[in-house]
RNA sequence: GGAGCCGGCCAGACAACCGCUGCCGCGAGCGAUCGCGGGGGAGGAAAGUCCGGGCUCCGCAGGGCAGUGUGCCAGCUAACGGCUGGGCGGCGCGAGCCGACGGAAAGUGCAACAGAGAAUAGACCGCCUAAGUUCCCAACCGGAACCGGCAAGGGUGAAACGGUGCGGUAAGAGCGCACCGCGUUUCCGGCAACGGAAACGGCACGGCAAACCCCACACGGAGCAAGGCCAAAUAGGGAAGGAGGGUACGCUGCUGACGAUGCGCGACCCGACGCGCGGCCCGCGCGCCUUCCGGGUAGGCCGCUGGAGGCGGCGGGCGACCGCCGUCCUAGAGGAAUGGUUGUCUCGGCGCCGCGGGCCUCGAAAGCCCGCUGGCCGCUAGACAGAACCCGGCUUAUCGGCCGACUCCCGCU
RNA sequence: UGGGGGAUCGUCUAACGGUAGGACAACGGACUCUGACUCCGUUUAUCUUGGUUCGAAUCCAAGUCCCCCAG
């Protein structure tokens, strides 16, 4: 397949300044459970960045089970994507958590950022 | 065979493809980083943060008070509120399990309601009329009243100032006696908690200390976001210095083969700012510019995993545990890795079929229930849960499986 | 991740270990032509589970949830 569906340390967010930038000048799309916040980056190639807040999602194992599978298809699907830093989130009030409804989210949220 | 009880262990396996990560090696780049290869990568609770210790910084002459915690005894341990063994009490037929289990004869307190009385208590109902006084009666070993006696019985309460029995008495009472309980002393066993025996006492010493408290013992405070190192930009602090421009001149200065060019130094020329300290000059301060220094933010690095360590053997101890020898290195992320998709197998579970038994029935069928070293190449990986400095415990959550010791019941020999 | 605090009617808030009280709200009634105000009455609570005690909202232990601080 090659290198387009790695994940590499520069597909990824790294400092808080970054993703204080995404949630103040970003646009979001929210598709429960799941939503993002996006906004357009320099660098030619979109990055990930994970904040799923203790908060929203309280047992730990839940909350590794949601970032593997956002970054799963994140790596899958980078290659289709714009340039654009994308912080992913889990709004308040969001029973259900299974893989099955986490990637039906997902789903929705690649074909809304195709479209934008 | 069935019930039960205790201890220990495991927490799906293998393979393929696509990924993540820190370590080692090679390569690219000034660097952030990237590529290739190799081998490593969640738990028994990683959890709650309820205790204890290491480590780090701060504080500290010594001792005491206060505060907090622990609380039968002995031991283990770095330490503990943990563990082991023992004692006592309770539960269980038993194997076993459970227990905040020091002191109420140091002091201060508390006990609503009910009840006569709630702590050096008390007399409502009740029991008694022996003694004393008076009266009734002809009289009395008869009766009544007063003065009194009693605490056995009733009743209240969570709790009522030893229990049972006999004697005793007017009725009663540890008033006397026996046994039990309790207390004191002595002796014996035990390191001790405690247990046993004897003698004496003659009921005094009720309950609550997860009430204040007393006694004994322990504890300095904060926490890896501890703490240390490197260190942009901006603002601010300190120190030193200071405008800027021009030239056709000079140099046994640099660059360059030479030259040219460019640079440096010197000389000369032009020009030396704003605000404040009354005006002007000098000077000083602020502004402005250059260089340096220290603190420090972003960011990076260390701390960061080799340890009271795991496994095996031998030895000591009833045991917790300890000693010696050998051997192994076994997660270190950090906007935060340990994953995704599939296939095969296996453990349990479910379903269907078969067989056996029971219920139902006159008997059966059907139906329902229970069971099986039984079949299917049927369906289904499915509990609690995710490291964040480390370790020893405790507590809480948990689908299930394996091994061993023991107890009770039934059957057979 | 570490540290600290809290939980009482629908809301806010009291209660030496002895009947859980008050205000607002809600409901019913009185007053009024009606409404408001006022007055009277009623309903409703100790986060959960154990333990200590004769007796627990209170004391102790474990758990659950919420809030705050350090980034």
């Amino acid at each position: 397949m090659g290198a387009g569906q790695r994940l590499p340390r520069r597909a990824r967010m790294l400092k808080p300044a970054e993703f204080k930038q995404a949630f103040a000048e970003g646009a979001r799309i929210v598709r429960p459970p799941l939503a993002v916040a996006y906004r357009r980056n320099p660098l030619g190639h979109p990055r990930i960045g994970l904040a799923i807040a203790r908060k929203a999602v309280s047992k730990a194992v839940v909350r590794n089970l949601v970032k593997r599978l956002i970054r799963e298809e994140f790596r899958l699907h980078q290659e289709r994507l714009p340039a654009l830093d994308l912080v992913f989130y889990v709004p308040p009030g969001s029973a259900r958590l299974d893989a099955a409804s986490i990637r039906a989210a997902l789903e929705r949220i690649w074909s809304r950022l195709a479209t934008a």
